[in-house]
RNA sequence: GGCCAUUUAGCUCAGUUGGUUAGAGCGUUCGCUUCACAUGCGAAAGGUCAAAGGUUCGAAUCCUUUAAUGGCCACCA
């Protein structure tokens, strides 16, 4: 053996070794089953697919180490065991990352039809596929590759239109004009959830408007507002009706500055009496407030923005931005602005990209999340709430419970090309005018509007189809006035169809990853191990993606999708702050392998990752832990030596004769007895860091520097020996899933022959009491 | 504004249902080329456990209040 454990090369031989002898395929025993808890049952993770176009970063190499580490405990202990990988279209995330890519070379996802573009992204997205594949194999994780799924499978595909297919004949998919969250930038949709805020400083601008009837020396009321580009559009004020300093305003009448036009004041509860003058103006079809109560007061909705982002109305065509400069320029000519407060710093809404969100009022597809008697939401919080799916640590469950108690209808259409086609089916004839498409003809123009018009002017539907880049079909309230809709995989036959160019959101699709993964309905795999063992994932995405899997999971199998979700903590930079690109300090794990090895890397994460708390980078206990690697690797180094010096045969541990030993190897033994039984019952909590640190102090503390130290002095070296080589072993074995590389490399080498691999050696057993 | 968490050694953090002298890694100091390992060995210093009050035979741990820090959610005209 070398003097130093030389961890480079030796990893990826290793890891080749194991997939070559298919380590990593369950064993199925007919006996062991799911809800078989007697007779033992199989332990089943589905990895969260890392973005197949994406890189590993810490926190992906953290949920790697931890499950890998669940992983392989169970499967040395003896458990049909199955983890099964896969990787993520990421819809939104790579669509956005592929078009700043075509942005570079001066192109736009608007110089493309539908399907040209879903290709491009296809090909992009395989060419990047390869590196995220290839660094869960560094990562020693033991995945069977031959169950690897990806979000955009044939097979997911067809099980996420179906289960669409079946929330739609049970009366759970509606579509409705909504006011969405939209990004112009993106040009899509988002989910509350998907959003993020930041401030912003804008001035606030004090406007007046001209009473009607006026009372002495009281000409004019005055609103603030931030947003003045909607003022010519409105059509109504609002003061709260508790407010005794404006109630008696409802009902009065006053002047739009901008048109003239009589607006009408009205009432309701929402209105804030302390911000700004307590009076405030209505912009229904931009502001979800406003929105909700042009509803309640059944006032009009006015078109404000377009679906590019631009104005229309007053100022039509012009951006946001642009029409606040122009509405201001306007307001102060006819001296309408009474002040302005340049101090105001109020929070946005930003999508991921950072763009700002305007919200909208779209058509789009919701789910019903609590319809009675076939509420989603109620059994997935019930399950939590009643202990049948238990989360880990117990405190982030009040996060979840509470979002599912307020959880709201979903909107699952998103405006991407990247993602699954939403499988709905318009009627095309008698409609033609009041469907809007977007489409490139055959000669590689775009054009967009009604679909008559394009008709009319000669293309054929044919060509509108193929080059087809969106459709938008409006949904009016009025029953009957709406083209007809089917939810079906293929093209209808009768007549002109035309397919909804929506995708569903992502969550829709990897919100089903345990079932789709075990190939759901009707496999072997999915009858043997539904429902999983263990959800282990970070906590942001509890809200996004755990709370849909458990739904989906109760909706379309009755049973849980997992027994446990595990949350881990954000992996935070060394600085404490969180890792992102504009601060630079974002830990690229792969210089982290290079230096210390994988071994290292994965042993410091997990003892760095306590109660699923947040943490900074462990890169003390990283480099720590390279030194035990090193440490270890030396206790086999001289275990070997000692044994090559030894006269006579070593015995076995298991023949060993009690008189023979000495208080000394009582003692180690017993010792390591209780190592075990601590492991065993540490990672049955979820408490990785205590169980490795327990082995790493045994190893290093109990047993090289005391124990190795005794041998040394001992006449009786065979017997020593046997002794220090059964304690050895063991440990190695409990180590083996935290440190899965070094532990192999050296019982290959000490040969001991109770298994061809570590990997299939038995897991110890305490057999003593203590 | 609501909620969740955090505050323990110079630094980063463990400390599970309250139980003898409060632990780790890194750092610091002193001494070691002991033939497995200097990525090592042996020793040592260093903490009124954020503050105050309470419960208890006993509190870092439970309760109350306060302060500071971080995060999430809601609202923001």
């Amino acid at each position: 053996m070398d003097k130093i454990y030389n961890y480079k090369n030796k990893e990826k031989e290793i890891y080749k070794n194991w997939e070559e002898k298919e380590y990593f395929k369950p064993t199925i025993d007919p006996k062991k089953k799911s809800f078989n808890k007697a007779q033992g049952k199989p332990f089943t993770i589905a990895l969260p697919p890392p973005n197949a176009s994406g890189k590993m970063h810490t926190g992906n190499v953290l949920m790697i180490a931890i499950e890998d580490l669940l992983i392989r405990w169970h499967r040395m202990k003896g458990d049909p065991t199955l983890w099964v990988p896969g990787t993520d279209h990421a819809g939104t995330e790579t669509q956005i990352t592929f078009e700043k890519a075509l942005q570079k070379q001066g192109k736009s996802r608007f110089s493309f039809s539908r399907h040209e573009l879903y290709d491009a992204i296809w090909k992009f997205v395989a060419e990047n596929k390869g590196q995220i594949e290839s660094q869960i194999r560094q990562m020693g994780a033991s995945v069977d590759w031959s169950r690897y799924t990806f979000t955009l499978d044939a097979h997911v595909i067809k099980t996420v239109h179906e289960t669409f297919k079946k929330m739609v004949e049970d009366g759970l998919v509606y579509r409705s004009n909504y006011m969405v969250n939209y990004c112009p930038k993106c040009g899509t949709t988002y989910a509350d959830v998907e959003l993020k805020h930041g401030e912003r400083h804008d001035p606030l601008y004090y406007v007046k408007y001209e009473r009607v009837v006026k009372e002495k020396g009281h000409q004019y009321i005055s609103v603030a507002t931030a947003r003045p580009e909607p003022i010519a559009e409105d059509t109504h004020l609002a003061v709260n009706p508790k407010d005794k300093k404006h109630k008696e305003l409802i009902g009065q009448k006053v002047l739009n500055p901008l048109t003239g036009k009589e607006m009408e004041i009205i009432g309701d509860e929402f209105v804030d009496p302390e911000f700004g003058t307590g009076i405030v103006k209505l912009s229904p079809a931009i502001d979800k407030n406003d929105y909700e109560v042009a509803l309640k007061h059944k006032l009009p909705i006015n078109e404000i923005l377009e679906l590019s982002g631009k104005m229309t109305g007053r100022y039509r065509g012009m951006s946001v931005l642009d029409a606040r400069k122009k509405a201001v320029e306007e307001l102060e000519h006819n001296e309408k602005i009474e002040k302005v407060d340049e101090k105001y710093v109020h929070t946005v809404t930003l999508c991921k990209a950072g763009h700002s969100i305007e919200p909208m009022i779209m058509p789009n597809w919701f789910i019903k999340v609590d319809e009675p008697n076939k509420s989603l939401k109620k059994p997935a919080l019930d399950a939590v709430k009643n202990g049948d799916i238990k989360i880990y640590p117990k405190w982030r469950e009040i996060t979840y419970i509470r979002w599912m108690e307020e959880m709201r209808d979903w909107p699952v259409s998103r405006q991407n090309v990247w993602g699954i086609q939403i499988p709905i089916w318009y009627q095309v004839d008698g409609h033609e005018g009041r469907i809007a498409v977007s489409f490139i003809d055959r000669q590689k123009r775009q054009h967009n509007g009604p679909l008559r018009q394009w008709l009319d002017e000669g293309f054929s539907f044919e060509e509108i189809e193929e080059g087809l880049q969106q459709i938008i079909v409006p949904q009016y309230e009025a029953v009957g006035n709406n083209p007809k809709w089917i939810v079906s995989q293929e093209k209808p036959k009768d007549g002109r169809w035309i397919q909804e160019t929506d995708t569903f959101d992502t969550w829709f699709s990897s919100g089903q990853w345990p079932l789709v993964t075990l190939k759901y309905p009707d496999s072997e795999d999915f009858k043997y191990f539904y429902p999983t063992s263990v959800m282990e994932t970070g906590w942001e995405i509890i809200r996004l993606w755990v709370s849909r899997m458990i739904m989906f999971g109760y909706y379309l199998t009755g049973e849980k999708p997992f027994e446990n979700v595990y949350l881990h903590g954000i992996v935070r930079a060394l600085d404490g702050r969180k890792m992102s690109k504009s601060l630079g300090n974002v830990i690229n794990p792969e210089e982290y392998i290079e230096q210390y090895g994988v071994d290292a890397l994965r042993m410091g994460l997990i003892s760095g990752t306590a109660n699923g708390k947040d943490f900074n980078f462990p890169k003390d206990k990283v480099i720590a832990y390279k030194h035990f690697a090193n440490k270890i690797w030396n206790m086999g180094r001289f275990i070997l030596l000692m044994i090559d010096q030894l006269e006579k045969d070593m015995p076995a541990f298991e023949t060993l004769d009690k008189t023979s030993l000495h208080a000394e190897d009582t003692d180690i033994v017993r010792e390591l007895e209780a190592l075990v039984k601590t492991v065993d019952t540490e990672l049955e909590k979820f408490r990785f860091a205590d169980a490795g640190e327990a082995i790493y102090h045994f190893m290093w503390h109990t047993l090289a520097d005391k124990y190795i130290e005794s041998v040394k002095q001992r006449e009786d070296k065979d017997i020593a020996l046997s002794v220090l080589m059964h304690v050895y072993v063991t440990c190695l074995k409990l180590l083996h899933p935290f440190m899965p590389f070094i532990t192999e490399e050296i019982y290959q080498k000490l040969g001991y022959k109770d298994a061809d691999s570590i990997m299939i050696a038995k897991w110890p057993t305490a057999q003593y009491k203590r």
